[in-house]
RNA sequence: GGCGCGGUAGCAGAGUGGUUAUGCACCGGAUUGCAAAUCCGUGAACGCCGGUUCGAUUCCGACCCGCGCCUCCA
């Protein structure tokens, strides 16, 4: 079965081949920590999760990369507005990160390197770049790249330099060479904390070369994937490869993988707009893995639109998940080869392979769940739950135990709520409906909603 | 202005040159004391105009509309 990927650098979907079989090297460009997460970036966090959970499926040797841009103007600036050391303030948001993370069921990568951590490797790289005459120092003590040197330049992006030179919107600065250049090193300014001694004077990193030198560094000169958000693709990623290919003479990476913007009531959530949610506000009123289930249910590539209405599908959907599960609890032990051998496992990974399809393996689970809901032996059903439960393990979902899922966090005690349903049982054996109702209506009112089955009355949480 | 993406049933959202996406919602039936959940079933779609084809939502071209990047942003 062979494995496609959209890369965003030939616009088409390719088979894929790593450089070393068996292993995948990636990189994702991560945070700039100077504030809590917001959606789009769960948005990243979850579709690379995806990505590397299915890949190690495939039974790929996955080293995931994952930055954290702990030095940059926005920071610096944070911090002075807070009055508080930047370290301080990237601790902080660091934590938050990794906690916002956890709740979504993402993974940790494999490694997590901090651009402060690397200011050696990327003092060198800069050195190297300086050397072979694709970068200059300028007057005001700045390092910047000289974007007309690369051959290459605008290839992700698909610009051309010369549009992009005549381009008013560049940012006229005395001292570059040509308004394309950018910065590498930025000399400091006075008053500054944060400023690290060079051959170029004290200063620090721009943000670009960060991420050159953090990949190269855990990865190889060429390696695999790069991933990142949608807005990255120019000028962020353009530089990297101008950077790295530049100073290495090498291809950089094989395949970029772009994730769709995540919009609210139509506009672009970001933070320039001051329009976006961050997951722990959005996380405070639904499920962390409501959350998820509306991320993946839709293609990692397209746009999705954030709204109450999307919320509350998405809760609908991963209701239906759950409810299947109902009935055969948390643990379901089966074979590898049991869970394998389904038609539904077949479609699942099909439609993973063809650039991590989620949204069409989302419609072979719920094929599943219609035949499994539909399975009157017993034993046969609970080997289908466990098939469903092992695919969703696949995109990080139906883990919980189901009752866990419907119950938890419900306003009344599970005791008040058992006692309730022990006293409507009577009634209901007393014929008296009014009153068994009347316990289904009160509940009902108070987000709890009753189900009557052959075993006895079960309950959960709207 | 340059480059790029998209317009699919009430909504969300896959996919395909001819035959069911899927989920939510709706309608009919089964089940239920009544519900809920579940199952069965019906209905409903491919922006507009041309072209290629025996046949196009799917390929090609034009057009209309929406959006993104080009500036810090995931």
């Amino acid at each position: 079965m062979p494995l496609s990927i959209y890369n965003t650098l030939t616009r088409s979907k390719e088979l894929f081949t790593p450089i070393e079989s068996g292993k995948i090297r990636m990189y994702v460009c991560g945070m700039t920590v100077y504030d809590y997460c917001h959606l789009g970036h769960a948005r990243v966090l979850v579709a690379f999760d995806v990505i590397t959970r299915y890949l190690r499926k495939r039974g790929y040797d996955v080293t995931y990369v994952r930055n954290i841009t702990d030095i940059d103007d926005k920071i610096l600036r944070r911090a002075a507005e807070n009055g508080e050391a930047y370290t301080a303030l990237t601790a902080r948001f660091i934590d938050a990160m990794h906690a916002d993370e956890k709740r979504l069921g993402v993974l940790p990568p494999s490694a997590e390197p901090r651009a402060t951590q690397h200011i050696g490797d990327i003092l060198a790289l800069i050195a190297t770049l300086i050397e072979k005459d694709y970068a200059y120092r300028a007057d005001n003590g700045d390092v910047y790249y000289a974007v007309v040197k690369f051959d290459g330049y605008g290839k992700l992006s698909g610009k051309n330099p010369d549009e992009l030179l005549a381009g008013a919107r560049v940012e006229i600065d005395e001292a570059k060479r040509d308004p394309r250049d950018f910065a590498l090193w930025k000399a400091a300014k006075a008053n500054e904390e944060a400023v690290w001694n060079s051959p170029w004077g004290p200063g620090r990193p721009g943000w670009h070369i960060e991420c050159s030198a953090m990949s190269t560094c855990c990865l190889g000169d060429t390696f695999d994937i790069h991933g990142g958000g949608p807005d990255l693709r120019f000028p962020h990623h353009e530089n990297e490869i101008a950077q790295s290919e530049a100073a290495t003479g090498k291809h950089y990476v094989n395949y970029w993988m772009h994730a769709g913007a995540v919009r609210v009531d139509g506009e672009k959530m970001s933070k320039s707009l001051g329009n976006f949610f961050t997951i722990r506000e959005i996380l405070d009123k639904y499920d962390a893995e409501v959350v998820r289930y509306l991320l993946i249910s839709s293609h990692y590539r397209s746009e999705i639109d954030y709204s109450q209405e999307s919320l509350r599908e998405a809760k609908s959907g991963l209701d239906r998940f759950y409810t299947a599960l109902k009935d055969y609890g948390g643990v379901m032990p089966a074979t590898q080869v049991e869970l394998e051998q389904s038609a539904f496992y077949d479609r699942f990974m099909q439609a993973m392979d063809d650039d991590f399809n989620t949204r069409e393996a989302l419609s072979a689970m719920y094929d599943l769940v219609r035949e499994l809901n539909a399975e009157r032996d017993a034993d046969v059903a609970k080997k289908m739950a466990a098939q469903l439960k092992a695919l969703g393990a696949t995109l990080g979902i139906l883990q919980k135990n189901p009752n866990d899922y419907f119950q938890l966090g419900a306003g009344h005690s599970a005791e008040a709520i058992e006692s309730l349903i022990a006293e409507r049982i009577q009634a209901k054996k007393d014929k008296n409906f009014a009153r068994s109702d009347a316990i289904r209506d009160e509940l009902k009112a108070n987000g709890i909603v009753l189900e009557d089955s052959k075993e006895g009355t079960s309950w959960r949480r709207e």
